[in-house]
DNA sequence: TTTCGATGGTTACAAATGAAACCAGTTTGG
DNA sequence: CCAAACTGGTTTCATTTGTAACCATCGAAA
């Protein structure tokens, strides 16, 4: 089934439901909101720091701009979640030796904890979520996002 | 071997890219941000205006609360876009006969004006975007969206 | 009727966000 | 060298958002 939302007869009418931009934000709201709730809930972290997090745990040290491009947020957002994982001393920061203005970031035994914590739970989300699918189905958005995500790096 | 490498198969490590809502929640935000300069610079809408434009401009007419349920927004969302758009004379409030808690919104030629302006842009910017697709990549996305969409509805 | 719970919609307030200005340190070109 | 441009990161301020409380009205039930 193709998207044929605005092949529609009527030429000046947009058929929201069918949009492909909204169609993909709707989803990504709905479940980025489900999944909110074992970052949230559990540690009132936000999604910018629960991404901090992440990608602190999965890479192990990380310059702030480091993970801004890896999980795509703002410089000024990655700023905020660093400042607040400190406070709770989850992260430590480590002057650069040879460039003063970079900062070298890593979870603390406690960070670590946490992260450690929420993977298995995470991992279940996206777990269940695909079993709802089938086969074909799983497929299909594997490859449909990754279509997506490469025509438009490609501008 | 090497050090933190596509580990996907670490059981503790979670590998941030490739986990499903933070893929779907990235695109769609690349996405939405792309598509909003049509409404956005050129009318300095916000999103949840535009969707109310759009619902509006859809079906004629719609009270506030269908049109929260049209476009998965909030009631105060809509509340605000609504107030917007009456200030910019887009739209106008009709009380209900039969139920004077109700309202019946509608947009004015100038609002039906901005619509109609709109809509082919947006036509053509997911027409652009999808012709950066293969046929077969279109049906995975088309496929994958709905069955995803189909699960979440199911809970 | 009177009351109580739902419903349509708005408002108040706190928290999250984005844009731009900013600070410090670093590189580059003349 | 030294000014200008650039980069990593933080802060400020205005706007947007989410949550909850709220107001008015309605429907059902006692």
């Amino acid at each position: 089934m193709a998207i044929k939302s605005e092949a529609s007869d009527e030429p000046e009418i947009l058929n929201l439901e069918n949009f492909l931009p909204y169609r993909l934000y709707r989803l990504a709201d709905a479940v980025s909101r489900e999944f909110s709730r074992i970052y949230k809930d559990s540690h009132g972290l936000t999604r910018p720091e629960w991404r901090t997090l992440s990608g602190l745990g999965q890479h192990g040290t990380m310059t702030a701009s480091a993970i801004g491009e890896q999980s795509a947020m703002h410089k000024t957002k990655v700023s905020r979640a660093v400042a607040e994982l400190e406070r709770r001393r989850w992260l430590t920061r480590t002057p650069d030796e040879n460039d003063r203005r970079v900062e070298h970031l890593a979870l603390t035994k406690a960070g670590l904890a946490a992260y450690r914590e929420m993977v298995p739970l995470a991992k279940a989300f996206e777990r269940e979520l695909l079993a709802k699918l089938s086969v074909s189905e799983r497929e299909a958005i594997a490859n449909g996002l990754a279509a997506l995500q490469a025509a438009l790096g490609k501008g």
